[in-house]
DNA sequence: ACTAGCCACTTTTTT
DNA sequence: AGTGGCTAGT
């Protein structure tokens, strides 16, 4: 076959792989198609990485590594580049004789591992995999960190000396388990608390350093005394055959470092490994991937260095900004083509995060246009910081857009707050994404716990959890005793109360333990013979909690309810998994899931939770709330620098997440944990260029600021000194003067914390206070308040609307509106921000 | 074994 | 401010 035809194929080829990816860009297409070796993609963003994630193991499924192959294969004709050139023009399916020659190698589904951190970006892949490819994308492994190991661990954990069906502690468990090592210790929680020893450990984990690693090089006493702990967690752990999430991830990494028949057996299976979110991988993550990916090196890892946001949980930089040392002839590819927001926002971003010295550099552009500048809202109190965001969403609404289109992101879930109230009052549907877990309840962990015992009898914590819940008479001191003889002959304490006639030390509990173990059986048997969900509802009556509940009053009530939910989520499971699934995949699966998991972008909400929960999302407007000096960035970081850069990206994660509008504010006092601060604006607000801000402040802030104004000038003839020493304030007044709307100049001098010393500062406060607050605008002022079915009214934020119905309740009264543009809603008639028209 | 009252805690936390 | 966990008392 001659030279030129060869080519000629080649190249037609090249042109055809492009053409089934062609709606990417150029930069986007060469992350594509450079398949093998290691490669690191940087992905600032909003770039698209998704996307190049799942069409880069579409291109490995399709077409292997046609693209990068310079050398035809073997059978080209005339006519087959012919057939190919009429193919590019025309669209269609190529021949059965053509077929084959398009790819070079291709990968099957099953050689592919995508690693994410979150279910819902593996579900994500999973999703577009399948609508990419069909059948072929389901074959792909796409999964967490965790239960990828998870996976793992269940084939070979006995080579750890683990059982297979060991369990996975949760933080709630791995603090009781702590807790029993401290006793056994003898150490006193003042000395270390058990919060710092557990996440010392973690970090331990984190970096793979095992229990006598630890012992025998102690930094310092502390240090020593940690390691100690460590190694008595550790084997209490082993001995109830659980695992903590850190060990997920250690345990396998040791498992692969040990055994080489079974590294050998991955390194086969995973030919090719991608990672997402490289900037959060820690040490023991990134030898995970080492490991996997050692023999061919076929490993991609996409990462955005400037959204590293979980330093704090172990995630070390490092991984990426070392990749190119970790794997020799790495390939880089920056993503910097943001395709999500305006180049306001960007510019914004941008802003913040060159005031950070430890990053590999990137600079996001857009040709998304310039949208709108970004409103800064200095408010008074964190009520008003709600009011505000409260108005401007009514605001957005009422111009067509729609409750989910929007999110509040704040720093930490205490802020929720006062947004919660005033929403609830205005009647804006909201949902709260993060705070407490449902599965972290304790009926659910309850029952949970019960499940966890009949699926691994072991599990001596989850049994010490439900052995007098409900009470059964087992106190403290006789489960104490158990626990004893079952750790001092080495067995499972249910043994131990199997054959509790035997134990003298048990004496008069007997009785009791023994009718426990009736119900263990009959649970057993239950489980047995039951499909999953009925077992669960069976277990209630066995075990007397529901009838425990039912004794409760209303709070019984509702956590029967919550226990409803549970059942449901069992059946769910046992339905989708069919003849899989079993009592270990269920306990697994809650295991490992989390609350951002279930965030559901179809339901007309808006909604409320931290930069941390936001990141990979993004929203056409987006509220950043209490950008305050001691809050965000918080308090706890502000004298590490390093500590300082986590929240400038952490502020960087916060801006991008905005498409259309980006909307920051700050309350110059705040009520925390029980008492009323004032801060200074935030750090990151003066790094924004000045000309990207509108700035405007609530009325009460002004007029506070007034006050303090005329104080300063009578009392000192000038400023006071900048206290904070931490930073110098860039003015606003340089903000131009001529943005529409009711824009005031600040001169931040005037605000914040400096005032707060001197009582006749605190004093000046006060009188202005009394002056200038009219009562918020939270509820509505007497006088129009008594509403008629019929009546036109003006909501705050929904707009006009008529009344439909009214219903007196205790001192207030449920005003049913429907409303012109928002449908119908209910509200209370005195504190919706409501009035006849 | 149970309960009342006191005290200490409260950054973020994909798993 | 609000909650959850622990101690001391019954």
């Amino acid at each position: 076959m001659s030279q030129s035809l060869d080519n000629k194929f080649l190249e037609l080829r090249r042109n055809y792989i492009a053409s089934q990816f062609g709606k990417l860009n150029d930069v986007q297409k060469q992350a594509v198609f450079y398949t093998q070796g290691p490669l690191l993609i940087l992905a600032g963003a909003g770039s698209g990485k998704t996307t190049v994630l799942v069409n880069r193991i579409a291109n490995l499924i399709r077409f292997g590594n046609a693209y990068q192959t310079e050398k035809a294969p073997f059978g080209v004709s005339q006519e087959l580049v012919d057939e190919l050139e009429l193919l590019l023009r025309e669209k269609g399916t190529p021949s059965p004789e053509l077929a084959p020659l398009l790819a070079e190698r291709p990968v099957w589904p099953y050689h592919i591992l995508a690693i994410t951190f979150t279910n819902k970006a593996a579900g994500e892949l999973k999703n577009r995999l399948s609508s990419m490819l069909g059948e072929a994308g389901q074959d792909v492994h796409a999964s967490t960190f965790h239960s990828a190991c998870v996976r793992i661990l269940r084939r070979d954990a006995e080579r750890l000396g683990y059982p297979k069906s060991f369990t996975i502690y949760d933080t709630d468990d791995q603090q009781r388990a702590m807790k029993e090592v401290y006793k056994s210790l003898n150490v006193d929680d003042k000395f270390i608390p058990i919060k710092a020893a557990m996440s010392n450990i973690g970090r331990l984990k984190d970096k793979m350093i095992s229990p006598k690693q630890a012992l025998a090089a102690p930094a310092d006493t502390r240090a020593g005394l940690i390691a100690k702990i460590y190694d008595a967690y550790q084997k209490r752990l082993l001995h109830a055959g659980a695992m903590d999430f850190d060990d997920l991830i250690y345990q396998t990494v040791r498992l692969l470092q040990e055994c080489e028949d079974v590294r050998e057996f991955y390194q086969s299976r995973y030919q090719y490994v991608l990672v997402d979110e490289y900037q959060d991988t820690s040490v023991a993550q990134f030898q995970l991937v080492y490991l996997l990916a050692g023999a061919h090196r076929n490993v991609c890892v996409v990462g955005d260095d400037d959204q590293s946001i979980y330093r704090f949980r172990g995630a070390t930089i490092e991984n990426i900004l070392n990749f190119e040392e970790h794997f020799q002839g790495a390939k880089v590819i920056r993503l910097e083509q943001n395709y999500r927001s305006t180049s306001t926002i960007l510019d914004a971003a941008n802003c913040v995060i060159q005031n950070n010295q430890a990053r590999k550099g990137k600079t996001l552009w857009t040709d998304n246009g310039q949208g709108d500048k970004i409103l800064y809202y200095e408010a008074d109190s964190e009520m008003e910081e709600s009011a505000h965001v409260a108005t401007v969403i009514g605001q957005n609404l009422r111009k067509g857009a729609k409750l989910r289109d929007h999110a509040i992101l704040y720093r930490m879930n205490a802020q929720s707050g006062p947004i919660e109230t005033y929403f609830a009052r205005a009647g804006i549907p909201y949902k709260i994404v993060g705070g407490q877990r449902f599965y972290d309840r304790k009926e659910i962990k309850d029952i949970i716990a019960y499940m966890a015992v009949v699926a691994n009898r072991q599990d001596d914590l989850r049994l010490r959890r439900i052995i007098n819940e409900p009470a059964r008479k087992i106190g403290a001191t006789t489960v104490q005793n158990a626990a004893d003889i079952a750790s001092g002959l080495g067995i499972p304490m249910l043994d131990v109360i199997e054959h509790c006639g035997e134990y003298p030390a048990l004496g008069r509990a007997v009785g009791a333990l023994q009718k426990f173990y009736g119900i263990y059986e009959q649970l057993i048997k239950v489980y047995e013979t039951l499909p999953l969900d009925a077992f669960v509802t069976e277990l209630l009556d066995i075990t007397g909690y529901r009838a425990m509940l039912e004794l409760a009053g209303e709070e019984g009530q509702t956590r029967l309810e919550n226990i409803g939910q549970l059942v449901s989520s069992v059946k769910t499971y046992a339905d989708q998994r069919g003849p899989e699934a079993s009592l270990e995949g269920f306990l697994e699966e809650v295991a490992l899931i989390s609350d951002i998991d279930s965030y559901d972008d179809q339901a007309d909400v808006v909604v409320l939770m931290t930069m941390h929960a936001a990141k990979g999302l993004e929203f056409d407007y987006v509220f950043i709330v209490g950008l305050e000096e001691g809050i965000f960035p918080s308090e706890m970081s502000r004298y590490s620098n390093e500590d300082l850069e986590e929240e400038r990206r952490l502020c960087y994660v916060g801006i991008t997440r905005a498409r259309k509008e980006l909307y920051l504010s700050s309350a110059n006092s705040r009520m925390m944990f029980g008492q009323t601060k004032r801060n200074k604006h935030s750090r990151f607000l003066d790094e924004i260029d000045p000309d990207l801000l509108t700035v405007e402040q609530s009325p009460v802030a002004r007029q506070m600021q007034m006050v303090r104004q005329r104080y300063q000038s009578d009392a000192r003839g000038g400023y006071p000194s900048n206290n904070s020493g931490v930073y110098l304030n860039r003015e606003y007044n340089r903000v131009p003067a001529n943005s529409t709307g009711v824009n005031i100049t600040i001169k931040p001098r005037q605000t914040g914390t400096r005032l707060t010393s001197g009582i006749q500062a605190g004093s000046a406060i006060q009188a202005g206070s009394v002056a200038a607050r009219p009562q918020q605008q939270v509820p509505s002022r007497d006088g129009d308040k008594n509403f008629r079915v019929g009546d036109l009214v003006e909501h705050k934020v929904f707009g006009r609307g008529v009344v439909q119905k009214i219903t007196p309740v205790a001192g207030d009264t449920i005003v049913e509106i429907r409303f012109e543009k928002a449908g119908v809603k209910k509200t209370m008639a005195n504190y919706a921000p409501l009035k006849k028209v």
